[in-house]
DNA sequence: GAGCCCGGCGCAACCGGATTGCATCTGCGC
DNA sequence: GCGCAGATGCAATCCGGTTGCGCCGGGCTC
């Protein structure tokens, strides 16, 4: 949230960085789509990443979901569930992130990832259940729907 | 949660009373789907509701469909994004309920509301964003699970 | 209790996001 | 440069959910 926006090339880098650090094979779809989600100041669908890619370097739909299989799998980037049905997906700020939290436009659909949020208080389960991970979702209008 | 299981007779009457209380028309369909939210201990899926009623009183599935939406917004009943991209349904307790939280078994996707929860914590958003409703969502293993 | 009418129901077709199968291509270790 | 495990692209497919439409029946009227 409210990180400066590089330029897209520095983010095309970075992206290049991190797939390397994760030893992961570098390819030209991979570093694209990652590259397109550490752009995006929210999480976009797989659609809106297709889109993104259309101009620049058009990538195969079903690569495209395989790549953010990979990304999420890799823990580079996290999966939302959303309202509409649809997957959204946002670049992991940490590696490995605990409680998150996650604020959705009721009106356009615009999901952004809320990174200062407390970690929400320890939830009581019924027996015998074990918690893994907690996620709190807050609905609403961003700025530009009000 | 933990609510004794009264008889599905009971049930059944409780959903006729709820939709006669809320001046709807009262068919069949309409009582025996929530008939069915109510008997359940947890959140289900379109496609379970459906099965439960295979056996004793076959429903469309449009009209299983139409009877859920119509339900929620009535406020009789609740949708759940699942992480498997179908909805699941639970019957409201409250009228009107506040914050509210859900768990989800990871391995069988069992979900059920948690009742007594803590209101989450307030929840600082981006300048301009103005929250309207919050969502609490535990992941792990069930009981039955584990 | 019979008739009427509006809204609910069932059927079938459809939609779109996501997934799978398979042949081809390519990053990268050697 | 070579080879191969693994990634890509294309087409077909799946599946949860939605829409269109004609018929049916709940509940109000008389």
């Amino acid at each position: 949230m409210d990180r400066r926006p590089l330029r897209p090339a520095a983010k095309a880098a970075a992206a290049r960085r991190l797939i390397r650090a994760a030893g992961e094979r570098l390819t030209a779809p991979r570093a694209a789509v990652l590259a397109v989600l550490l752009e995006a100041r929210s999480a976009l669908t797989h659609h809106e990443i297709e889109a993104t890619l259309a101009t620049t370097f058009p990538v195969d739909r079903v690569t495209v979901y395989r790549v953010l299989d990979w990304l999420v799998a890799l823990g580079l980037a996290h999966r939302i569930p959303g309202e509409d049905r649809s997957w959204r997906f946002g670049a992991s700020r940490a590696p490995a992130h605990g409680p998150h939290a996650h604020f959705t436009c009721t009106r356009c659909g615009t999901t952004v990832c809320l990174e200062d949020v407390a970690v929400p208080p320890a939830v009581k389960l019924p027996r015998g259940f074990r918690p893994q991970k907690v996620e709190l979702t807050v609905q609403g209008l961003c700025a530009a729907c009000r």
